[in-house]
DNA sequence: TATGAATGAGGTTTCATTCAT
DNA sequence: TATGAATGAAACCTCATTCAT
């Protein structure tokens, strides 16, 4: 359906749109939002720069887009992910690893994910639908655990709280992973939190 | 006659440093480092602009002291905390306790803290002292996890994981406060993260 | 088509160069380095002071690149102009209607000329390689005289010493006409030069 | 009689302004008019910023002042040691030994006096008293040649402009010497002066 | 559509001068 | 008289955005 609406110029105006996107990604990973200039995204893509603007209003947008396209396409895989298992151990267990293995090979945009929604800054960059985005891996998390809740799967936690613990952890495993602070293999890394998820520190 | 060596000069300097450091303590958290200004700090102070410079040799410098300042009390606090009391149930929540707090109180100085420590950028504003400093936080707690495993008083854990991880739940919850998405109080919050460490999730 | 391999776009980038250049060396001649600003050259040239960054790095850049294009055409005037003639007397005639003739045509060039060669504090603006073009002259003026001295044609002088005195000599009257403190014509002034260069002073 | 009149705070402040002319000079003499800071020529003379604000209005005025003193003890030395002697030749001997030693010994002034003098910008720091005083100069010399060629003693030249020349040529020697471009002495400098002077280049 | 030269607002930093002590 | 902290007007330079080609 949508493939059949598009014509040849708008499968050219994609291609050079994700072109861009991609530059922009390593150009703000590398350097940050505000030290990254279109000058260097423009280089990074390959074309001049005012092509970006035929494509993006703004910086601010094409950051935003980059920031939208890889955070959308992280949950989704996440989701799906967690769709395909049964039980909420397996669940949880997909939640970790998608999100670790994403990690592992989009450091591009881990970078700037992470720069971006650890910036608490009271001006941040994305308005409240990215605040929203955020808010919603945590809710879908929050969701699953909740079920499991209500089976019995698991113990009767605030499950609003412990969606935000997890994704807090998994968030800090793929810092370290991408600072390369974890000497460790990434599967030893997601067996450590699911681990701790588990057993807590408690001995015995 | 001057207290502790100090002169009048002395200390008239040191109240303009610390006053300039609160007003970009202020401005920093308000715009991040790249959007405050110079004139907004020196306005947020009620000085000149050309006054911060006889303080601060660059904004950068400013930014760096703002931080290191926060930085080595919430270390020194943190540590202190944990040492006053035996246990290491007591420690941890030493740990957490002392952290949520700074934070409810600190407010600008952990959303300048929070932003720095997740700007995975390649080009950080702090340099690898900076570095040292975030992962000595982290090699205080593993040091307590540590001598805990050895006489038993945990289960025997990666510790250095788990530090990170204990680390990174606590950061967590004290962002969800500042940004006030969370609608417990502080101390349920703590309870909570004592409860997930050492239940974890399983049931009974 | 394009003459020389140059293309359109060569050819406006030179002009626009030349331009900035031109209207550089006026307010160099009027304020001095130091006084000069970016402002005022832009202002000078009609265009945006942004302008000048894409054809220029720095404001030190625009006055060397005035300072060396002006010297390298005085140079090599005065040069060829020794060369198409016969006999040192001839020679050294064609050095002092070369420069007085250049100085009265381009006294901008020459305010910053004599300027930035007579500035002998210690933090130079040219390096070493103005000191380079420099010396040249002298050294050009000093061969001529060596040759001659060898065929007999002046007695045997110091060349080196007398190739900077004809030079001081030179660029003492290009300053006094530069400043009108010379009420003679130029012709004149010319000859009053050889006149003393080959006679002195003593009397018959 | 003047001495007579002179309070200890005269002679206090007189020394304070020596103090600070010295240091002056030295900073000028290094860096520049505009290079030059108030701070560095406080540092430099020993006293506090402010204090120099006591003595002098403006930096421009301790410049002139600067200038003005060394020139007058220049000009008055130079013409003393010309009036002491007889005849022509001794007279201009005395005049170019005069002014290269001075230069020898007062290397911080004659940094300052070339600079200025030779800095043709249409904007000068020193105001038409000084083109004067710089006038004077060659005047003074003027009439010396003046009366030379009223007796004979030298050819009849063109004494206003010859004595320009011969201005330049020993300030050309006093710059050579000053930036070590010169591998002769002193003494042998001063000579060979006096030999083109006299003898000009012709062979014989 | 693509280009890249041109723009000019805005940022950091310097420093002569002032002024309260 | 002496101090040096404070001031704020400029200055240089950057870079997102525009626009003529």
């Amino acid at each position: 359906m949508a493939l059949a609406g598009k014509t040849k110029q708008d499968i050219v105006s994609e291609f050079r749109s994700a072109e861009i996107l991609g530059a922009a990604r390593k150009v703000f990973a590398l350097k940050g939002f505000s030290d990254a200039t279109m000058d260097g995204i423009a280089a990074a893509a390959g074309i001049a720069k005012g092509t970006i603007y035929l494509y993006f209003p703004t910086k601010r947008d094409i950051y935003l887009a980059a920031l939208k396209e890889g955070l959308t396409e992280l949950r989704e895989r996440t989701n799906r992910n967690m769709e395909v298992v049964r039980g909420i151990r397996s669940k949880l267990l997909g939640f970790i690893r998608t999100r670790i293995e994403y990690a592992e090979v989009n450091r591009d945009f881990i970078r700037i994910y992470h720069s971006e929604f650890g910036n608490l800054t009271k001006a941040p960059l994305y308005d409240s639908q990215f605040q929203q985005l955020y808010l919603q891996q945590a809710e879908d998390l929050k969701a699953v655990l909740q079920a499991a809740v209500e089976n019995g799967e698991i113990r009767n936690v605030q499950t609003e709280f412990m969606a935000f613990m997890i994704y807090d952890m998994v968030k800090g495993v793929m810092v370290q992973r991408l600072l390369e602070w974890s000497h460790r293999g990434m599967e030893e890394d997601i067996q450590l939190v699911d681990d701790l998820l588990w057993k807590g520190l408690a001995p015995v």
